[in-house]
DNA sequence: CTGAAAGCGCTTACAG
DNA sequence: CTGAAAGCGCTTACAG
């Protein structure tokens, strides 16, 4: 239990690949060589080395190993949203979880940092960068046009979107097939016999919005089915006004999805204030499962996309990247949860 | 723009301290002290010598600093929550997000690491601080007699308990005065003629939510009401179990008080599905707000504590604990935010 | 005010 | 297989 020991002045002294070189009768190049499994030292010699070293706790130091040009064993990842969003949404925090636990077990660490707009992102990518502080950085949330890969491009830091859609500009994107969730989303309301269905869109400038409505524009057209969709950029407020324009349209919808949970919960409050019955007069789908959407009465129709699940396959990807491994696009599992909230239109 | 420099054998080289000397024709040293702001060159070679730093892009290595001794600039927070719950509650995103804005201003960065447990947590303080990796610790979710404390007892790490009660064990706490809140909650529920009030709390273990019962029973004795607290563990079908047993009392309470946000939503369920009017029969108050209690139908009444206020705060003071600065209590505003979930008993 | 040097804790080429 | 030394990029005492 002592990684330190007490010098006679009484400060606290780190315990030093020296240290143990000293008590082990060696060199510290022994010691280097012994700990890191590397040739150049008895198999004895190694045992005895690493069995001093255990015992007198020793740990090197991070710093000194990153001098000496080591990889920073981290991985960047900036939340460009505001805080009220990123608090409000699970998926943020089910999709950190994932990518820790992954990281964590190859020893590598996440650096995480909220910023307040993509500018503000891109800067603290560049201040990791020079010094050094992450081997790899993860983007969420890629644009049309990103201006962040931009930034990054030339840098020679791997980098991995999440959520994009091809392997743009030399990047890899762990890509999430949302033209074919949305398919999944549809087919479950059009089994269900809705023939007009409503879209409430988060931020449309998302690059993985678009091809949702892509998607659900396409859907309509091959299906015949009525769809209109209109953005409610993850606000709630926004997402009411949206619902209640649907629902005033002639061609009255039977049934909706929405672009979030929090969404989702903003929409059923307006729909049911406007006296509509959840799923008698409307079905409602929510795009991402939360507890919420569990317990809720009416609990509510979902797409578990598994955000933990995406994390963990981030992570994996980008250590890939890392190793120049080929990155395997992992499947991510997803199915929509039917719950109380859709309901055959009557 | 260019913070690297490529050598004829194509290799990317760091600018350091030294690239920077010979371009100015001085030595390292007195590029150190020129950045650095200390005396021992003339105000004139400073100001020569940083302007080349600048136009050549240097940044002081990280790495070398820490090997020099250098704190790490940094602040270390572990969740021991589920990643569920985590994800689910609004509180840690926004916390975390207050705690981040405060130490990015001061130059300090925030490692986070999400753990299975409170010995989990323990051993990744260990890490750090035998890695120099944060310079200090905050501490969330207190327990009694709480296992991380004793482990980081004697370590010497500036350590910010939040939501801690005293400052016990020569640690510093930030209280949350939990009893205050509570009876501002019950002061609510009183004012509108509750005489039977029912309180669904959430993990038992918990430093601060002993204090919330405490206060809780206190209430009950000296107003005279009746009032009976049952577990719900911050867990949704713990938290409808609970609903139900504190409904089917002969003392049936009129109003209902749960320790998170998802509980409420939780409880409000189990009231509907148990055919009871929210806030007809039963009225609910949620301790914390989130844009799911302000959207939802009925919109519930909540303990708004302004969890990046909180956060804002803890990080203010850790910062005032490096600096041996005595740490002055914030005042962190919180009120009931009353809306369609609480009424009149009828 | 400036220069030359030691040293933080490692790793790694180079001799023996 | 082992030892002695250089060096990563800084900072800081110590001479001049």
């Amino acid at each position: 239990m002592t990684s330190e020991t007490t010098s006679a002045t009484g400060r606290r002294h780190r315990v030093t690949i020296a240290d143990v070189a000293r008590r082990a009768g060696v060199t510290t190049g022994a010691v280097s060589m012994a700990v890191n499994g590397k040739p150049g030292v008895s198999d004895e010699t190694r045992r005895r080395i690493v069995a001093i070293a255990d015992e007198m706790n020793w740990r090197p130091s991070h710093a000194a190993q990153a001098l000496k040009g080591k990889s920073a064993e981290a991985i960047g990842l900036v939340l460009a949203r505001p805080a009220e969003v990123v608090g409000e949404e699970v998926f943020f925090t089910k999709f950190i979880a994932g990518v820790q636990s992954v990281l964590s077990e190859h020893g590598y660490s996440l650096h995480l940092q909220m910023a307040r707009d993509l500018r503000a992102e891109s800067a603290i990518h560049r201040a990791w960068i020079a010094d050094g502080r992450v081997d790899g950085i993860l983007i969420l949330d890629p644009r049309a046009d990103d201006p962040r890969i931009r930034a990054l491009t030339g840098s020679g830091m791997p980098t991995l979107v999440v959520g994009g859609d091809l392997d743009d500009d030399g990047f890899a994107s762990l890509r999430t097939d949302d033209g074919a969730l949305m398919r999944l989303v549809l087919d479950h309301l059009v089994a269900l016999g809705h023939e007009r269905i409503g879209y409430v869109t988060g931020d449309q400038s998302f690059a993985h919005i678009r091809r949702r409505m892509d998607a659900f524009s396409e859907y309509m057209v091959d299906a015949g089915t009525w769809g209109a969709a209109v953005a409610g950029d993850f606000d709630p407020a926004l997402t009411k006004q949206a619902t209640a324009r649907l629902v005033a349209s002639p061609r009255k919808p039977t049934a909706l999805v929405y672009d979030s949970e929090v969404m989702a919960v903003a929409g059923i409050a307006q729909l049911v204030q406007s006296g509509l019955d959840v799923p008698g007069d409307v079905s409602v789908v929510s795009w991402e499962d939360s507890a919420t959407c569990r317990v809720m009465h009416p609990s509510v129709t979902a797409l578990n996309r598994d955000a933990v699940s995406l994390g963990k396959s981030a992570a994996t990807e980008i250590l890939q990247l890392l190793r120049h491994e080929s990155p395997e696009q992992p499947d991510v599992h997803a199915a929509v949860v039917a719950r109380e909230s859709t309901a055959a239109p009557r």
